[in-house]
DNA sequence: CAATTTGCTTACCAAGCGGTAAGTGACTTA
DNA sequence: TAAGTCACTTACCGCTTGGTAAGCAAATTG
């Protein structure tokens, strides 16, 4: 049952690192959010930072698992690209924790420039550089101008999902919906337009 | 000599809950910042939550004034549009910290939820969907999808700023500042394209 | 020129922080 | 069944945190 632990520590420290940020959450907050001493989970992982460091990069793995399935799908270079971007948005949804951490991540920068995280985010950006140049009329486009096209529309991904609960609390959870479903379609559109606009 | 020394302890402060969050920065190392002891930050502000509230006051006022100024300009409203949110752009590049804190309090918003922050960004929000509804083409869009778009742009642009740091952390100084002015050009692309797709 | 206010300082405090040390009872293994 | 490991706990520790209290020199005011 000590796999079970651990992993319940990942999920409860996931959560509440995403919604408070590493210095808002002491390790205490997270043992009493199980029941348990910050010790135990001292036991399992020796300090602080290097919890925080196996919740990153279980995030980034997982995250690795969507970029790979997306890859895969039509060799249409421009309906992956839109099937890559919608896949992004949808599991971006899912995990909404994972997102918010991310972008805390973002925000953090100077903390751990050289870890994983960073390592993998270059993947991921010059994987999404491939993407773009693949589409015919983007091909004579330089790094810069095809990065960011693709970063303009992570961008409007994940910053609206950051957005959620500010939102939600703005114009009430039925508004949100309403929102939230028209935001998908209207995404469709800007990609198809931002791809074609060129 | 006290409204001086008032107005740079807010702006040490917004710097470094920029940078660091809130719960990152301690009152003691902001009034070492400016060597100060915590207690002269203590006699201005009450407490360090009423700091961060007027440090919060102070950004959203300067920004009324990028949407004020922006707001006056052409009366066709495709390029009123395409001016405030390139207005937004380069004001959220010149101040960097402020972009960071707005994001951060976007990802914090458990606290404070009734406070004039998010009043601000209600009429903010608000005043966007006028904006995109006058759009000819978009006069029969909802208010959801008007709002779809315009979050997308602002997503766009504030995701980029934000991201400053750990992309010139992966691609290094020149390669970002290439990145940066082909950033701009392609923004006004989309912003063109997302409302001629309609 | 006396009284008050301003802009700070030093001294202090209780609470919370991350982390170490030393157990303890249950379960595994030889 | 004895020895060891595992998954925890209680007891501490030194340090930092936000905040209070009291004082003090310089500037402002009556």
């Amino acid at each position: 049952m000590a796999r079970d632990t651990r992993t319940q520590f990942l999920d409860e420290a996931e959560a509440l690192f995403a919604q408070r940020g590493f210095y808002g959450v002491s390790i205490a907050a997270i043992g009493d959010a199980m029941g348990l001493t910050k010790q135990a989970l001292l036991h399992h992982f020796d300090s602080k930072e290097k919890l925080y460091g196996e919740v990153l990069k279980r995030i980034s793995e997982s995250f690795d698992g969507v970029v790979e399935k997306a890859a895969a799908g039509t060799d249409d270079p421009r309906a992956r690209l839109r099937a890559f971007l919608l896949q992004l948005y949808t599991a971006s949804g899912d995990r909404p924790s994972q997102t918010q951490l991310l972008m805390r991540e973002l925000l953090d920068n100077r903390r751990r420039a050289d870890t994983a995280g960073t390592w993998y985010l270059k993947r991921f950006l010059e994987h999404l550089i491939a993407m773009v140049q693949a589409i015919p009329n983007w091909q004579d486009a330089s790094d810069a101008e095809a990065l960011s096209f693709a970063y303009q529309m992570i961008g409007a991904i994940n910053y609206f999902q950051i957005s959620q609960p500010t939102l939600t609390g703005i114009f009430g959870g039925a508004e949100y919906t309403a929102l939230e479903q028209a935001y998908r379609g209207q995404l469709e559109r800007l990609i198809d337009a931002g791809i074609a606009a060129r």
